[in-house]
DNA sequence: AATGAATGAGGATTCATTCAT
DNA sequence: TATGAATGAATCCTCATTCAT
């Protein structure tokens, strides 16, 4: 299980961006607002300098590349989006712990990523617009998405419907509908319509209704 | 109702494509290639021009920029798709003739398409990828998805919760679950996992399942 | 004297574009026009084309090159533009006929080109435009101009100053200032500003007694 | 009178060039020197560049197009041009102190304007080429030249008329002799035939000679 | 560490000219 | 004779990247 860690270590992962001179994080913070704007193709690394008011050359001094930029970007965010799945006791969190049932890991996650993409959705925005394109991203996804979190989550499933809580679809399909539904709810919340007036806690009920019924033993 | 075609009209319109010279369907051809691989802004011209067989000023007879080129190849997708919801009688098929029931109502749409996105899934994939580029492929989309098709699905969504047949949640909710579990399912199959070996028929039938018991009357 | 024609021989030559087809004199009028107003350079075929009317390709039936077509404008004018100093008895008309003083002949040649760039103003603003980018029409002008028309004049204005009418400078200062003064004029009012509100008889006499004055004998 | 300077200001102007790189300048040099010879239109930035022994992008790092480089060389030559009409104390300068006469006026400007366009002549014919193309140089010429220059000359003429030194024609018709006969002069000396054997100090005193008789009173 | 001038390869686009119809 | 699709070289310009200061 050497993939797994404690949040205490992921989190130490994403702290070393304390390391960062004040100028090399205003030009992340200017790459992610233009990169989620126009693109990665589209952005130039001159209007990014100029967004983050440092000299072109210094973008290249903390990043060899335009691509490197990005990927220092987006990278560590692929695997905080998952993190919660690789975590080494999420499984028995979830079954043994306090989240008895289907229902509660599902609010469980929900509310989990909800919380992450309300803080992260420009950088998830880069990486929905950016996945088609690079190659990295899907590698980097196929890693620690099916490799682990996938298989851990079917475990789950198969958990759930030997208890005979869950319809009997293979799992596989079962853990589609249930990304699907919250990543269908998150991003037309945070990246399609972040503009629209919407009832949050209302939504996020009904959407854990309708994945509970949509998945029930009938 | 001036919105309103009828499919022969809609046809119509496409046909008018069968103009285009030899060449031109070549352009056409490379382009969507290109532009679903690497994205819009990433493809040259001249790439373009090399795999359609063409001179690079061949291209710019028939499409004055490279943007129009991409609009000639995407707009007509972004009718087509939403087509089958702006003919003038789908409403009246669904609720009178034989799709009397949710269930009907739900494969017919997803079988209709599925078919559309089969033949059709460089070009979605196109769409997808640039959507959040362009303001006018939104443009577009919201004219045709929101004016028509949104509030006619909300009358037959609110049609079947006075039958009793549907949960009682917001239509716009409703409607949200209905395609984000289709488009889910399409996007997955077509666009993100294409070399996947999907059992087609089943994970229809999956699909119509998980929608059914999520959105029936508890 | 094989560089000198008659008026009648002149006017064939001229009259030889009757030979030129509907289409081909819309060309023409349609390339003065662009010309006149963009410049050679600037000017595009494809822009001559739509204005005339024709197929691009058309003008290249009839011109080799962009270049022959602006050569066969401006070439021909050039001649006419000299051609009153070029007709065998121009010099006996103004020295023996009724021409028969200094003011008589500087009001015949301001009369007589006023007239000529009323009529071609168009053309010689392109042929001023131009006449620095093209050595062959500096080498027409060279040979029409400096090889007959101002050894004629020259004799002419030594004729005058044996007479006494006319002040001792080199005949070819003279003859600068003429031409300084008249076209300075013609420029000014056909081509610099047209728009301007000009009491043209007016100002021809203005010029003859400026001319008059500045030149005459001490 | 803010639209007046000292010959002090103007020349300040000017000197801020002196904070051109090597490279930049460079640039300029060969971009007068091909804009020059062959016109702004049919000159290549490609050719600029080689010619100036930089990148073609050097170009572009300091001036955003092309014609912006034009303007950056010839605006600055229009101002220059009229300055010494612009300047606050020309008209006193003329008509109270040393220059009291005609005469004395006539040879100051020849002398000053020779001076000027004998330094300048490439930039001059730049004007000269490029002024029928470009609307923002006639623009330009309007506002220092009739705004300022043309005002303040018509009043020394109607005061030269006053003392009855000078012929008695409208202000706007002797400027135009005037003009056309200097400019006639240096246009022919330094930019039709440079390559001509001129006796400059004869042929000025001879311009002078023919302005005075033929402006002078009769 | 930071700058910003310089680079040069590559981009979209234009255009005179050709040629099959 | 006239057309207009096709060409491809050349054009202006952009941009990621380098490097001397």
């Amino acid at each position: 299980m050497s993939n797994q860690f404690s949040i205490e270590e992921l989190l130490k992962l994403t702290d070393e961006d304390v390391k960062m001179s004040e100028k090399q994080k205003k030009v992340v913070e200017a790459a992610i607002e233009i990169f989620a704007d126009k693109g990665f193709a589209a952005a130039s690394t001159s209007e990014i300098a100029k967004k983050a008011g440092v000299a072109e050359g210094t973008i290249f001094r903390h990043y060899q590349t335009k691509k490197d930029l990005l990927f220092s970007i987006v990278m560590p965010t692929i695997t905080t989006f998952i993190a919660p799945f690789l975590v080494r006791n999420f499984l028995q969190d979830v079954t043994k712990q306090n989240h008895q049932d289907l229902e509660q890991m599902l609010r469980f996650i929900l509310e989990n990523r909800y919380e992450f993409i309300k803080k992260n959705h420009p950088v998830i925005k880069i990486l929905l617009q950016e996945v088609f394109f690079h190659e990295e991203f899907r590698g980097e996804l196929r890693k620690v998405v099916l490799e682990h979190a996938v298989e851990k989550l079917k475990q789950l499933i198969t958990h759930f419907q030997e208890k005979g809580e869950m319809v009997e679809m293979p799992p596989e399909t079962v853990l589609r509908m249930i990304i699907t539904t919250i990543m269908g709810f998150l991003i037309g919340r945070f990246i399609i319509m972040p503009d629209l007036d919407w009832d949050d806690e209302a939504e996020k009920e009904y959407t854990i209704q309708f994945l509970l019924h949509g998945l029930m033993k009938r």
